[in-house]
DNA sequence: TGTTAGCACTCACTTGAATAGAGTGCTAAT
DNA sequence: ATTAGCACTCTATTCAAGTGAGTGCTAACA
């Protein structure tokens, strides 16, 4: 059997409808509601077939029918092709000037939530090689040194180092040389025991210090190597009847929370093409609270190679066009105002 | 009428049965379950003059009692007493030595959760007096200044600072003296217009770029004046049937998410005196949200002065013996954490 | 006078049956 | 190929009756 037009057209009726009201759609529904002029005995027969060809779910006999993942995904990808983009500027997108990425991207997920009554999450660029630019040891009091090390891409990273032996002022600006020197340019896998050894030679009595401040270095650099992720609206889920059972909301608020396997999730997200908007359906997801909700997300890019998602959680019912929509807004808002700034 | 001794036990007995069962209690059960040794029939009497003295509550005629706010109250004041500090350390308790206070805290606060199975709350503390202890420009880019600002307690902050005129190394030096000498000490409010004027002064025709620079010093110091506040185990609160009501629900994990009327309740709540517990009960919290749930908050000192919140927030009936003693110990374990660090 | 037994009464909750309603599948007619 | 019509299925709602926990009150008792 084939997929043919009259059945794609009385899919995407049943779709339209289920994803206004959540109720199963019964066949004369579809038979006054499109204008194909069918009767709604036709109609089932198509329906029928429709559900032997795996679009559409019938929950229990004599109920209408909901989609199925697989109508749902037929029903996106030709949405998508249909609506490139067509792209309508958010009036009330007004991100204040903020100087921390953080802040500004935890407004962008209150936004994006707010925006689109689902639940909403955005990853924080990870930053892949992190080469050191700039590296400033101070002393801000007599037993403490203050390392600052600022990373490509104007990450800046502080730890304060405790030290038993008060230094020299004269040898911590020779330090200072010394470890600019060796280490800019490089990442952390780029530093070695040969590296390390020539700095400790310079140093001279000191070497046990290198060590010391190489540590806290090291540690500087490589925490935070966990995707940092900010959700927003996870109540709006609560809204959707269909989701509305005890234990799924626990799971789905749960993950909310935990975080854990939402940051994995969205690692897992294919991403290499910036601009590229992914939908997510149902069991697609591959995080099992998940199996009742879609996902939407997008990439934004910070600068040459830098990037993070935007996305929204949402039922399967939800109104794809108008999420796939405002992501690509807020995406395109994203990258014009990183670009700016560089 | 008096709250004798025979109405306080029966009154104990009712809330300790409520706290196990969370169903209304009935005289029955309370006649059984002391050693009192009385009929179910002097148990109503003494039941009925409890609900006349604002006590006890029946949620309909012919269902059993359950206490009210101001029975809780009592409970848990003469309980607290009882139970001063019956501290036993928690064996799970394993911090990783973090050396990010934030991440510190993330942990403490899902340690809560996990351990009481009710929510919790941890809030940052606060370091109210900022005083500049040291500053330091350096040129990380031709046109990129990055200043650094320690503040007491070494809080570290940083903020890159771009600038159009590219500045001499000689200047930059005396700039770095110009800002420690003058700002050495002081805190936002003490840098007034006079200090300004003269550092201006000093920067001769760099003037400009010094309004720039204390521009970024201002903002740096500023920043994060909200408390910040971590959560965890929102989600055991669904497990509570006398909360699990789909708009109860939607408002608590709300206020969860949003955090800002959090913030406010935990900063309202009294901590002077580090070390004391407090329990707040349904509308004691001044939180709407929160009106059937209490919150238990205990008070941790990371140095002198500078105070932060744990808490607890869960269903009226909840172990309050537990929860105290928890908070207590962690908090505890906190104090000795930081003590001996410093 | 405080305590207790007993009884009538109340009220929420459960159960089960009846009913309505939406929707299907199939058959026969067009 | 399409449609009208009918029997059938299954869910959800409604309603009545029954159950049981618990109370308040009264009268008897120590």
């Amino acid at each position: 059997m084939q997929l043919d037009d009259r059945k794609l057209k009385i899919l995407q009726a049943i779709i339209h409808n289920y994803l206004e009201t959540g109720e199963p759609v019964g066949s004369r529904t579809i038979s006054k509601y499109t204008d194909l002029n069918l009767s709604s005995a036709t109609i089932r027969n198509e329906m029928a077939d429709l559900e032997e060809l795996g679009y559409i779910i019938q929950p229990h006999t004599s109920a209408g029918r909901i989609p199925s993942d697989k109508g749902y995904r037929l029903y996106v990808d030709t949405m998508l092709k249909d609506k490139t983009s067509e792209v309508e500027y958010m009036k009330e997108l007004f991100i204040e000037k903020a100087d921390k990425l953080d802040s500004l991207l935890k407004q962008v997920a209150k936004l994006l939530a707010v925006n689109t009554n689902y639940a909403s999450l955005v990853t924080k660029p990870q930053y892949r090689s992190k080469k050191v630019k700039f590296i400033q040891l101070t002393e801000v009091e007599a037993d403490n040194l203050l390392a600052i090390i600022v990373l490509e891409g104007n990450i800046v990273k502080n730890k304060m180092i405790s030290i038993a032996e008060v230094i020299d002022k004269e040898f911590l600006l020779k330090l200072n040389i010394v470890f600019n020197t060796f280490l800019q340019g490089l990442d952390l896998a780029e530093i070695n025991m040969a590296i390390i050894q020539k700095m400790k030679e310079q140093a001279g009595t000191y070497g046990n210090l290198v060590s010391n401040i190489l540590d806290a270095i090291a540690q500087a650099i490589s925490e935070e190597e966990e995707v940092e992720i900010y959700t927003s609206g996870a109540t709006n889920i609560l809204k959707y009847p269909e989701l509305n059972d005890r234990d799924k909301i626990t799971e789905l608020i749960g993950t909310f929370e935990e975080q854990e396997q939402l940051t994995e999730f969205m690692n897992k997200t294919e991403g290499a093409d910036s601009g590229k908007i992914q939908v997510y359906i149902g069991s697609e997801t591959a995080v099992k609270a998940m199996k009742d909700c879609s996902v939407v997300t997008a990439t934004y890019e910070i600068e040459d190679g830098v990037y993070g998602k935007i996305g929204i959680i949402g039922p399967k019912r939800m109104d794809y066009e108008k999420v796939v929509s405002t992501l690509h807004t807020l995406m395109v808002q994203l990258d014009d105002l990183f670009r700016k700034k560089t």
